[in-house]
DNA sequence: TAATTATATTCAAATATTAGCATATTTTTA
DNA sequence: TAAAAATATGCTAATATTTGAATATAATTA
């Protein structure tokens, strides 16, 4: 399992909306970067740039074909954690039953009981 | 369903290790800020600037207990993406088929066919 | 009511991220 | 071999995040 660092890092890295898109994309198939420059509107550097900083972190990967870079998601728990992001959720979690027992302990006085 | 934005506002938020590391505790159930503080080794102020954070982006609350600040999870989708950021995964996706199609499509020349 | 406990807020400094611009690299085509 | 196409890299300025330090607040107890 991923150390709580790993984990951060690696929702930091997801937690760009260019870069969610990107791999939004790329579950659906292969890409190369003028096809992703076509729908997002930003310039082609900068997609590279995130395109790099997604392969660096062992997200994505590429393969040429002739002088086109073909993008592909190599990371699994990539279209894992967009589904989950996807999901509609309808209600928040149940509330915590009244006053549990934190390490602390209880105090008396004005409690919400 | 969420935007992309609100997506990826989301995973940068829970995408800081000591962040993530309070999520985990309170998927366990009810703390209140001393708890924290016990296996946090940051200060009390910096715990209480990260659950602010955490609080105005909806995915925690709390009510008071006393003088205890008892913080309890709300937003569903975090015990979600906390489980799938545990999965174990043995391997890497398939690579994709060999130079599918992208838009552009195809050059000749040296491709690794 | 003064002291204490539990926690929050404010501000500033250090650091990291992001986007833009100019330019470089690589492969292919003419 | 020169030009074009596809993409990357390096640098910089703007902006955002993070932490620490000092202080404030609010509830409880003495």
């Amino acid at each position: 399992m991923r150390s709580i660092g790993k984990q951060a890092e690696l929702l930091k890295v997801i937690g760009h909306p260019v870069r969610l898109r990107i791999l939004r994309e790329l579950t659906k198939g292969v890409k190369c970067v003028s096809d992703l420059e076509e729908f997002l509107e930003i310039s082609q550097p900068n997609i590279s740039q995130h395109l790099a900083l997604l392969r660096h972190h062992g997200l994505i990967d590429y393969y040429m074909d002739g002088r086109l870079r073909c993008y592909f998601l190599v990371d699994p728990i990539v279209p894992d954690l967009l589904d989950v992001l996807n999901r509609d959720y309808e209600n928040p979690l149940p509330a915590p039953a009244c006053c549990p027992v934190t390490k602390r302990g209880k105090y008396p006085g004005n409690r919400r009981h």
